[in-house]
DNA sequence: CCCCTGACCACATCATCATGCGGTTGAGCC
DNA sequence: GGCTCAACCGCATGATGATGTGGTCAGGGG
């Protein structure tokens, strides 16, 4: 019933031909390209006759472009294509810089292939594989940050900050609150003292980053 | 090696138990405590003597408390304690709700008994597991946002965005790119035009929601 | 060649923000 | 009762932001 078809671009030969050898036997599997680097993909599916691509393996360390720029560039000429991320590094950045870039997965080459092959299908259904240290990695994200003691703010002073983030002016919180527009300005300094800014630029990055 | 101390709450009874007979015949897992409500659970362990809780399955919909909420109360009490987050629902705001209370796990109520367990596991060793389907909400969350056509900008207005982002002033960006402050104002105005907005907190709400 | 566009710059004006100082009032605590 | 503290309010001043009008210059396309 499934049929995928899937590129796969890895720079290392023995990764390579071990996913390859291992993922080709398997009768819904079609690998329709290989490549060595972003380079050398981009210009195999130039030629290729639109090889309806499913799927594709990334490596993010490659000669050259990077993964993660080769992201932008796939899902640019084939924003269809499920994008996998296969590699050995964990760092957070790498990994939000891929998420946020399009990928849809992200597994840590120590996987065994048996769970690899289970993740491209679990992708190519609609759902998402993360390797298990990754996916805490993405969890911690969403947790709220630790503030410094002293670092807390009030209910109203919460009420306040979200006026500011949600772009309002002084007047409008004054208004909002139906206090008066002093008042919003007090709240508002004891605020900047208290999370150490001085503009509600900050305030509404500190905010919108979970830092509040 | 493994010894997980766990907690169970969740209000329906055939769910529960399930979990129960199936989870309690682990070696290697001890149900420490069960409760149909937050209530209850807080309740309990008030009065247990520091039963040394790793992991916590925690069901939304409860009655009383929800489970969102009881995240922030289960993280007051014992912020070293695993959560993981069963539930029937799929929704993005319960999801990431979860997420930003504290859960470091969220499985849905469809996954086998078998696979429940794993994640147990995993998470007890500083993994996380995520169902595909939440995984791939989790992924897409990162993904940029679809733009309404001639939102785009050129890419001196994106550093000029990404300036006031970092809370600089007209001056400091100026500065920073070297050009002249009203040159700066006027990026600035062709900006707001293109984003339909009026203040430096919409933009940087916008930059920030992954909006541009 | 002309036109258009993006980036650059200047000047002007009003609104809003940032910040300091001073003051009242009610809730909670020793 | 006296203390502290959050929330409330007012005033004042300098800095920054928002917006308009108008202009130069270089590069790409018809």
């Amino acid at each position: 019933m499934e049929n995928i078809n899937l590129a796969i671009v890895e720079d290392d030969a023995v990764i390579r031909e071990s996913l390859e050898n291992f993922l080709a036997v398997h009768p819904s599997l079609k690998i329709v390209l290989i490549a060595k680097s972003m380079e050398e993909f981009l210009e195999a599916v130039m030629y290729a006759s639109r090889p309806a691509l499913d799927l594709i393996l990334l490596d993010i360390e490659l000669p050259g472009m990077s993964g993660i720029q080769g992201i932008y560039h796939i899902r640019q000429k084939y924003p269809e294509v499920d994008i996998v991320m296969l590699t050995t590094f964990e760092e957070e950045d790498k990994i939000f810089n891929s998420l946020c870039a399009g990928a849809c997965s992200y597994i840590s080459k120590r996987t065994p292939l048996a769970t690899i092959r289970e993740a491209i299908f679990t992708v190519h259904r609609g759902g998402s594989y993360m390797s298990p240290s990754i996916a805490r990695k993405i969890a911690q994200h969403f947790m709220p940050k630790e503030r410094k003691e002293g670092e807390q703010l009030s209910v109203r002073q919460k009420e306040i900050v979200q006026g500011i983030v949600d772009g309002l002016s002084y007047k409008m919180i004054a208004d909002k609150l139906d206090i008066s527009i002093d008042t919003v300005r007090d709240h508002i300094k004891r605020i900047y003292r208290a999370l150490e800014v001085n503009s509600k630029a900050e305030v509404i990055r500190k905010s919108l980053e979970g830092e509040i």
